[in-house]
DNA sequence: CCATATCGTGCAAAAACGTGCAGAGTCAAG
DNA sequence: CTTGACTCTGCACGTTTTTGCACGATATGG
């Protein structure tokens, strides 16, 4: 591969992700860290891109605002999102939970993916009004306020009426005894109606999440289809969840 | 995640729910709590926010925050916005429409109002989440992307349990003769629902607004209670809008 | 006043950095 | 074809930055 072709490569990584990360780079190109390094100096001192400890980041704020937006939330919950988005397909009718990491995967659905999004959450509606192709429902309801997310009898009753393909589900606590849990009573309840109105519940779990347990349960291990789990977790804490009947997927 | 970015990360936490948890947000990026302090160190020492015992706060409180609010609307839209807020009363039910005026009036609630909001936008929903005090109740259905508000059966049925006060509709059109009017047949049937619902309508009107018609027609003028106009508009057009026995307020 | 949480500091390990240098490859002059 | 100048790349080394932990000090809330 060729110098300049290496920059260029290295200016496209920063338009698409809006970061640049020295090590990571290295290693998909097989290249020592110091060639990279020297790279992004070089573009450094040309002023197309501003250098940091550990890699690069847009020279200027305005150019990479968009991707450095989507991608400012923390590493695992990215990772969790894309590799999530990836399970849908054509033609679903899929529920997205309220949350961060549903919204990252409500961020990372193909653009030219037609399907159909349930959810109670105004936050993920709104997000979804920029893709193409895909169809929103709502859920109505009292708003708590806390996680931004509809709950109440009104949404237990609009989610009774609907059949999805399959529910992302987020939660704040995963336990090989205690099962998934969350904080909130309220929110447990609407998350169990969304397991009952979907065929496969997935979930999805961010590193601080596993193996804590939170006031609320909402089921048992047993009752899910597969976890989705943040990139970079010791594969012996996930030993205790392969045994369970479910997938386990790494991000 | 580059330090930079965690920076970045935090001054968006900062932006979005005005306050900084050291130990939580420590959990979410999964790093120790030193690091997450020296960060908020050091941004306390730049200015760009204030540190406090277990987090920081803004350094300089809603002087950013109600810039950024206010740069994107039109004046005329926030001045409509600030009059239509001043007619609720506490401890009223209030329905708001969808759209960029009624997003200015949420956002000129007063921050010590009690009320309830119920509305089938979103965008509003997710406004009224920093408001203290203003219960939120969303309605759900079908999402009409180009408006951002939610549509179909499932709405009018979840609008035909409600009893407000007071609903403030936004319009694309307004006509002596034609009387109020939008450009989508399902968003006028939302609003003949949620002015059935409510004991009084009032019609927030920008300038270009006022004697244009779309469409379809919602109402006659003669069922609504108000109308609050743009500042600025010439007395004489409307002259026509007052003997037809409402109220006129100009913002 | 006490229990708890949070803070700041010092320290050590790890990661990232810059620099100098050597080997491999390229190119042009001899 | 050979030689020397030049460039590019990877490695080694010492330096700097970052990060997590331990400790004692300080603030908070009942």
């Amino acid at each position: 591969m060729l110098a300049s072709q290496r920059k260029e490569y290295l200016l496209g990584v920063l338009r698409e992700t809006g970061q640049i990360v020295a090590k990571s780079v290295s290693q998909e190109l097989g290249l020592s860290e110091d060639t990279i390094r020297r790279d992004l100096r070089e573009l450094a001192s040309e002023g197309r891109l501003q250098r940091v400890h550990g890699g690069a980041l847009p020279a200027s704020p305005a150019v990479g605002d968009f991707a450095a937006r989507q991608q400012l939330a923390p590493d695992g919950k990215v990772a969790i999102g894309r590799a999530a988005a990836k399970l849908v397909r054509p033609g679903q009718v899929v529920i997205l939970d309220g949350g961060t990491t549903t919204l990252q995967l409500a961020k990372h659905l193909p653009l030219d993916l037609k399907a159909t999004v349930v959810t109670h959450s105004p936050t993920i509606a709104v997000a979804l009004v920029e893709h193409p192709c895909v169809e929103v429902v709502l859920i109505g309801g009292r708003l708590f306020k806390h996680s931004v997310v509809a709950v109440g009898a009104a949404a237990i009753e609009a989610i009774a009426r609907i059949r999805a393909d399959v529910y992302f589900m987020g939660v704040t606590g995963i336990h090989p005894q205690a099962g998934l849990s969350t904080g909130d009573l309220e929110e447990a309840h609407i998350k169990r109606a969304l397991m009952a109105s979907a065929s496969e519940t997935y979930v999805l779990v961010s590193a601080e999440k596993l193996n804590a347990a939170s006031p609320y349960v909402i089921a048992a291990l047993t009752e899910i289809d597969g976890m989705i789990v943040a990139p970079g977790v010791a594969a012996k804490s996930l030993a205790a969840y392969e045994r369970k009947g479910f997938s386990v997927t790494r991000a």
